[in-house]
DNA sequence: CGTTGATATGACAACGTTGTCATCACCGCG
DNA sequence: CGCGGTGATGACAACGTTGTCATATCAACG
């Protein structure tokens, strides 16, 4: 490896010269600068970060930690924001997997400590609450797509509530009136925000929200025992007499066993049911015939979000109260439209539309 | 901070003691060694990296590149793999993403220099050859599901030619003998690759491979002129009086498509149709239903092979020649089935099965 | 001409760690 | 008792960089 050293000698100069045009102090002759550039660009020299970060105290490196990044392969998104922001501002990032183990991640903030970096990040793959015991690492701490019980540490989240809104804002300004919902599995707490927003949508409208139309779409303990049984819980509601003209969906694969029951129950998609997803994974929103409609989880803009946040942090500003919420925006394709008219459909039971 | 020095000064001996004691040489008595643990624990010591690596010239951080990650959410099965190998080794992780950019890249490489990583690993996301320049980073590296055109790097890549194999290999022993191909862009490598192990297969049962059942289902330019065509590639293919029994898809979107198409041609999936994936992208295969037969990408292994390369080119053991292969296990579902009888097939056009 | 101030450069120390070498105490052996 | 050996510890330097301060040169000014 070549040093300041190597190249003050052969530019004759001293090694705080080589250092002065390394880091471009205006305190430079010009044609000593440009004889010691020529030089640096000739040997290929990079200045060492190690000895740098050592005398100035201070490092650029910004350590991310995830706890099961693999298991929604969709949420990588957090790492590429975060990583493009933090390329903007010349910092670099190291990263680690937990799996979730503790013992692990008490390993990674000591390894983040060791690395001197200057703040951290803490991402999960679905929204949820997290308890982060003793955190072995002292500087600004960001937490993604999850946030502190104790409510210690800035948070980034997608705005689950108000993608529930979009949902069936949606499908109701469409003139769906009788709207189905197969969620997510009811122990995640995205399922009850969107839930709530799905509820305030309805009453913004006056329309009841028929409780024989909900049902989760998966089921089991998280991390290993969940199980997708959208695909049966659409097929019972679809046979029913007074089915629902739209369903909307608790994520993208949900969406896609509904679709497929659908099918199988001769409906079209979307002339005779409306389907709207969320989460907008591309391999299958975009590979769908209809193509999905769906409700995006910004899993980019929150990364990028969160490391502008903690360059904050690092840069001493204080810390803001609430976490931040990113906007779930709607994204258009052709899984929903107005439903059939009337007529078509058996007017048996009659929907009455009275609050919940 | 605290440093060694604090630490020597509360236990009364020297910095050189407590830095023995840190990295568990024997040459210390007993109670010196417990009583300065129970100070460095106490005071939450963490040995300085920087430091460290500029004393001992040596680090154990390695670099991680990759040019687009993103768009196959998929394969950060790769970076999983990676970091879990590299942890069981004790060694950090940088890592970066190029967006495929070529300034971006050399501006990483130079950050590994300046990080003094001590090797680097170069991922893409499908498998294709690359032209990597002038790498400004002169320790080992490690291509991963991707080959350099001039073979100066070690590689590790997915076993294609076997994996297709192992596709056409399944449907024959179920006993198809006419099975469609909705391949993958014909400009990916991987295709070629795929069709050739498909063609060995049918050799090998003595079957042909009708070229009027091949088609691509992916076209255009990679990188964003990418379009999905499989949906209407199945279509033309399964209205045809002699349609196959069976199709070979080039991913699971693919498959995803090719079923759709399936249920619209009033074809049961797999009575009268048996349809194999490729990818084993779980968010497909585990929730489509049938759920896909498939053939995995071993993104995770490849992670974990090529770290244990680098690890070995790191510790000086030579490079070998020719890229590692990994193999691509079938994934047995329920999309495949044997064909139904002949006698339910309408006898129109009788399948000859000439050699190709 | 001497003084001031700006510009350009260099000498030196220090960041935290560890390799090298020195020191010292103690043991066993002849 | 003297000697060699070994076990335990410390002093010191060095890794590559940069902040601090000192020095040198030169122009401008009174």
């Amino acid at each position: 490896m070549t040093t300041l050293k190597d190249v003050a000698k052969r530019a004759g100069v001293s090694a705080k010269t080589v250092s002065r045009v390394v880091n471009r102090d205006p305190l430079v002759a010009e044609d000593t600068r440009a004889a010691v550039q020529r030089l640096v660009d000739e040997l290929g020299y990079v200045p060492n970060d190690a000895a740098r970060q050592m005398r100035t105290q201070s490092s650029r490196t910004v350590g991310f930690l995830t706890d099961v990044i693999a298991t929604t392969p969709h949420s990588v998104d957090i790492v590429r924001g975060v990583q493009e922001q933090l390329r903007a501002e010349g910092r670099t990032m190291l990263i680690a997997n937990s799996g979730g183990v503790p013992e692990q991640e008490a390993e990674y903030w000591r390894m983040f400590r060791a690395q001197q970096a200057a703040g951290a990040l803490y991402a999960t793959m679905y929204h949820r609450p997290v308890d982060l015991g003793d955190v072995e690492f002292t500087g600004p701490l960001v937490l993604v797509n999850c946030y502190d019980r104790k409510h210690r540490y800035a948070a980034v989240l997608p705005d689950d509530l108000g993608g529930g809104h979009t949902q069936a804002r949606h499908l109701l300004e469409l003139g769906h009136r009788r709207i189905g919902l197969i969620s997510l599995n009811p122990i995640i707490r995205a399922a009850d925000l969107r839930r709530d927003g799905i509820t305030k949508a309805h009453r913004e409208f006056g329309v009841a929200l028929d409780e024989a139309l909900v049902r989760p779409g998966m089921v089991g303990a998280t991390g290993g025992g969940e199980r997708l049984v959208a695909y049966d819980a659409a097929r019972e509601m679809l046979i029913r007499a007074d089915r629902p003209t739209a369903i909307i969906c608790g994520h993208d694969q949900i969406a896609l066993q509904v679709m497929v029951a659908a099918a199988e129950c001769g409906l079209g998609v979307p002339d005779d049911l409306s389907i709207i997803g969320f989460d907008d994974q591309h391999t299958i929103t975009e590979a769908l015939r209809p193509a999905l409609t769906t409700v995006a989880l910004p899993y980019y803009q929150m990364g990028r979000t969160a490391a502008e946040l903690l360059s904050g942090l690092m840069s001493g500003r204080p810390a803001a109260r609430n976490p931040v919420l990113a906007p779930c925006p709607l994204v258009i394709r052709q899984s929903c439209s107005p439903p059939a008219s009337n007529v078509k459909r058996r007017p048996g039971k009659r929907q009455t539309e009275k609050l919940h």
